[in-house]
DNA sequence: AAACAATATTTGTATATACAAATGTAAGGT
DNA sequence: ACCTTACATTTGTATATACAAATATTGTTT
């Protein structure tokens, strides 16, 4: 990937902001590339990830807080994403019985199979982005971003 | 920056997705930043870019298309966001007078000088984000990013 | 010159996200 | 029990972005 022929500078900019400029096409490619092979399951990226949280819940129910504070979206918006996967027959939705505030949202079974078939593609995907890479270089390139 | 912290697993993820997810996390960061930075202006990310966009064309007038294609967004999303700057007084357009499909987008010196104030914030922004890399590191990191 | 295609931008609309306020429930103090 | 505060989620609304179609102008073909 080259910066400056993308967004066409011939400039020489500082190594700060090219830093920043590069992490910000990086990830427009992978939000990019991982929507289109999402778009099938006609579910975005964030539902994608509620899905995938739920999976890793094992059965047990997560709240909607639990499932907002391991994501980047308001929790106003969590729950119109879970209302998203509710009408996809991806999820069910109750009222804690022990605690009226809460709700409580478990993958169906249905979710599960279609998570299973998106994980595919989506680690198909994954690859194919970092297919430049060795394996050094990423744990060298994941050390590097620690330092973020 | 502790990606497993973040997002709240104790797994071992995939190195793969785990690079992903941290440039994810990076971004996110950096728009929030940033975002943030430029809030006292009331002028988004995007507007900025184009404001220095314009400055970089030094006085020569800029077509939308030239904006666009030097961005990350839509056509018609760019029309509104010259709109919004148009609206602050931070830009002219008229009609292209050689062709008249084209607009010709120009800073206006208001502009300029509320660029300068913005390129002030935003440069201590970045500064303070990559803060913790060395110079060397930040050229290794620009490297293997080049990989993507 | 009329008809058609290509170019540049705009408009309309659906979806996504951010922010503030409202709702419903629980817990603690008096 | 009543009042206040805190908690968990939802609703309303503004702004941002994506996608498709519409408009206006220019260039090309016959």
């Amino acid at each position: 990937m080259n910066v400056e022929e993308i967004i066409k500078t011939t400039k020489k900019m500082p190594l700060e902001s090219r830093t920043l400029i590069h992490i910000t096409l990086i990830h427009n490619k992978i939000y990019e590339l991982a929507g289109n092979a999402l778009k099938p399951f006609e579910v975005s990226l964030q539902q994608f990830n509620v899905l995938r949280i739920l999976r890793g819940q094992q059965g047990k129910p997560a709240n909607l807080s639990t499932l907002n504070e391991r994501m980047v979206t308001k929790m106003s918006n969590t729950t119109r994403l879970v209302d998203k996967l509710l009408a996809k027959g991806y999820v069910d939705r109750s009222v804690c019985p022990s605690n009226r505030r809460k709700v409580e949202i478990v993958i169906t079974e249905k979710g599960t199979e279609a998570l299973a078939q998106m994980d595919k593609v989506v680690a198909e995907t994954e690859s194919n982005i970092v297919k430049h890479f060795s394996k050094t270089e990423l744990e060298q390139l994941n050390q590097l971003l620690d330092k973020f």
